[in-house]
DNA sequence: CAAGACTACTAGGACATCCGACTATTTGCC
DNA sequence: GGCAAATAGTCGGATGTCCTAGTAGTCTTG
């Protein structure tokens, strides 16, 4: 099933071979797709008996670690960084599951608040295991290439402006 | 726009203070699925003045590295490690835009090539600058950072059976 | 205190991906 | 030979994501 060898270094010999800018970052970049893709199947994989996919468990992890169990549906895709219609849909799956109600806001009517039901409480919990059970699909690596691919990714995402250069940021951080 | 703060950093000390397991690996593999965000928006954001995203791109590419300009669709499917199904979609829309054609192949009834044009050859050279250009989205990360994570990303693909143990494999590689 | 600017969420549409099922061929083996 | 098994590609359906509006509701400012 899998190809006699390995489809992204055959990439790099042909962009060699023609002359092509950047094969470094080629590689890199096609890889970091692949083993995303590697890591959904198998996130999703392990999740599936639990009811959920990783989109939405991590929607639930989130309102899991909020104080009362619930997020405005804005805060929710800041923190995910996916786009508020992402989160509207699923708000709506978890809802039809059951794993999360949608209560108004207390105070500001345009807000929406996604509040963690008690099965999906305990779904989540039973889920997470179930993610650190499989080391989250990255079986095969070193705890030093996590380590190392964890901090490249973070300066990659600094970069792309996710969060400031502040550090241990004095008044930064959730409050 | 962005959050004060890095929201994995912050997912680590939640899952931290709650005892649940495998943090460093949580924080690994939702780094990649952010990266690979990241990586997507900032390559198709390069490709769309050239009419492609990075999927019809990376077929059209492959096309171009072939001897004859042509592929079965299968092995276009088998390369790029995506579904047979993904490919007969990629490969109707780059043939709706006129960058390749389907031929039927000359001894296989079953199989149909995938036949890069004049127009689809000329288009996947620039794509392929346009990329070159924007450091195919890593910018941000150090050229060590960039190898070290191509190299983790090797393992992990390997790990999941991408390809076999055979670096430099006698009698493998593509002929 | 009222109009314009801004924020929160949702509806509809476009894509890309996968899965299961189905048709057409080609292969393999008794 | 001839029929079962394997292979190649496509169709329909379900998901997840984003974008462009559009509707409410809240703030800001003259």
């Amino acid at each position: 099933m899998p190809l006699p060898f390995d489809p992204i270094a055959e990439a790099r010999r042909n962009w060699e071979a023609h002359g092509w800018e950047a094969v470094d970052r080629m590689s890199a970049a096609t890889s970091i797709t692949r083993a995303h893709q590697i890591l959904l199947q198998r996130i999703d994989a392990a999740l599936e008996p639990h009811g959920l996919v990783f989109s939405r468990f991590e929607a639930l992890a989130l309102l899991f670690f909020s104080r009362a169990g619930a997020l405005p549906l804005g805060k929710v895709g800041d923190r995910l960084q996916v786009h508020p219609t992402s989160v509207t849909n699923t708000i709506d799956r978890l809802e039809a599951d059951g794993l999360v109600v949608r209560v108004p806001h207390p105070t500001d009517r345009r807000t929406t608040l996604a509040e963690l039901t008690d099965v999906g409480r305990r779904v989540v919990a039973d889920a997470a295991a179930a993610l650190a059970d499989i080391g989250f699909g990255l079986d095969g690596m070193s705890d030093l290439e996590i380590s190392r691919t964890d901090a490249a990714m973070a300066t990659l995402r600094q970069a792309a402006g996710d969060f400031p250069r502040t550090p241990p940021g004095r008044t930064t951080g959730p409050h």
